[in-house]
DNA sequence: GGGTCGTATATTGTATAAAATCTTGAGTCA
DNA sequence: TGACTCAAGATTTTATACAATATACGACCC
């Protein structure tokens, strides 16, 4: 298989594969990146590398400092919860404008998102999980004309997926995501825009909940003082 | 000069020089950048060139569209709108974490950005101001423990700083902004948060109005047929 | 005459090699 | 003993050269 036919360049092709690895923790947190070692691994120029390191960067998943080199950047609970409220506020925002929008289409895209969601569960495959789950949400608010909120929101999703893959993400959690969303599905074609919209924040505030039982505990172990962040809510302004 | 001083790499370089470039119009929106051309321009192989393009593209500065090459984005209503909704949401949330935590040093630095900003207005030097408006409004949330929201809104200061300067932005206008930044240094002095907060916001709107003002007219000119962008509201969800 | 295929040219993408920068440790001097 | 200098090694950054890809235009077939 050449992974070419799916990226158009040999650098998307790098960004994909170091994404992978940082999700699945082959390059844990605070480890270094070296561009020889990986442009040797991947049997690739280390150019490719570089640019795959920036994009990442760009992404928030590594650092990286001048002359120094590139590290995975490292697991915080105040950007978990950063994170998780922004997309607590900006989601629903971007739903409230694009659920109204969607035709026939869109639908029908979005239950075949449905059914690969269904198959990467029932195949215990984590990886697709995290990726198909972003694009779930970010079909459900392609017709916002909110282009740079979709931007952010995809970003955001990225993140959320690195964190999600630390808890190894009981297929239990896994199932009540799916149906989740298969409500949201009903509702937006219902038209209920408003409904959707309540649902879809408490959708992310429970994804949030079950990620900090788990992985609250793991961090904690690494840092052990680390003072206790308020969990601010995304309600602090209304 | 050696600008090396200022910048670790090459690269980092070129990314501020480009990105004046574009901000000033000397490279119009839907330019094509060829690397070629401003590697020669700049004296520089097209390695740094390349890197600083994909910077400028993660900035949405720039579209890149592989084997054709980055042209300079469109400005379009609609992002207008979107990046100033984002500020009023995010901004005046981050302020308010960002608020009580400021101390003696950070209201010095403050006064002291204030100071440079008097400076730059009374030179007319609309370049500085952009960017001081920016330092600002980031050491105004910098105590916020937030760091993904930070370097969100670092980035949408970065896009207003491209449409502001597309009015030639009136003196009027920019002292009008350095009096509320005074006021605003004021009010989280006083530990007045939540005035702060809305004064904040207030800011952002008058700043989105002005930039309407001028802005929808040259918009309007160049897609006469654009469809009217819903002036979506920062307070759809309340 | 219309459409499709192939070639020429320009531009971008990648590999290889050279230059610059940072880190580390030995060695020297106060 | 402690701190400072400086040279060697490793790593990143940049330059140069080569390969791959896309666009435009003309020839050729239907």
């Amino acid at each position: 298989m050449n992974p070419r036919l799916k990226h158009r360049t040999l650098s998307a092709l790098i960004v994909d594969e170091l994404r992978q690895s940082i999700l699945t923790g082959e390059h844990p947190a605070g480890a270094q990146l070296r561009q020889d070692a990986l442009a040797e691994a991947y049997g690739v120029s280390r150019i490719p590398v570089r640019e795959a390191l920036f994009q990442l960067e760009a992404e928030g998943l590594v650092r990286i400092v001048p002359h120094k080199g590139a590290v995975v950047s490292e697991l915080s609970l105040a950007e978990i919860n950063d994170v998780f409220d922004l997309r607590g506020i900006l989601e629903p925002r971007l739903l409230a404008h694009s659920a109204p929008l969607l035709d026939a289409a869109d639908f029908e895209r979005l239950e075949q998102i449905q059914a690969r969601f269904s198959g990467s569960i029932a195949a215990r495959n984590v990886r697709e999980w995290g990726t198909i789950n972003a694009e779930f949400h970010l079909a459900l608010y392609s017709r916002a004309p909110q282009p740079r909120s979709q931007a952010i929101v995809a970003s955001l999703l990225h993140t959320s997926d690195r964190y999600t893959r630390v808890q190894l993400s009981s297929s239990a959690a896994m199932d009540a995501a799916r149906r989740q969303h298969a409500e949201l599905i009903e509702l937006c074609q219902a038209r209920k825009t408003e409904k959707a919209c309540r649902f879809l924040f408490d959708h992310v505030e429970g994804v949030r909940k079950d990620l900090l039982r788990v992985v609250g505990r793991v961090l904690a172990k690494k840092a052990p003082a680390e003072s206790p962040v308020s969990r601010s809510t995304a309600r602090s302004r209304s």
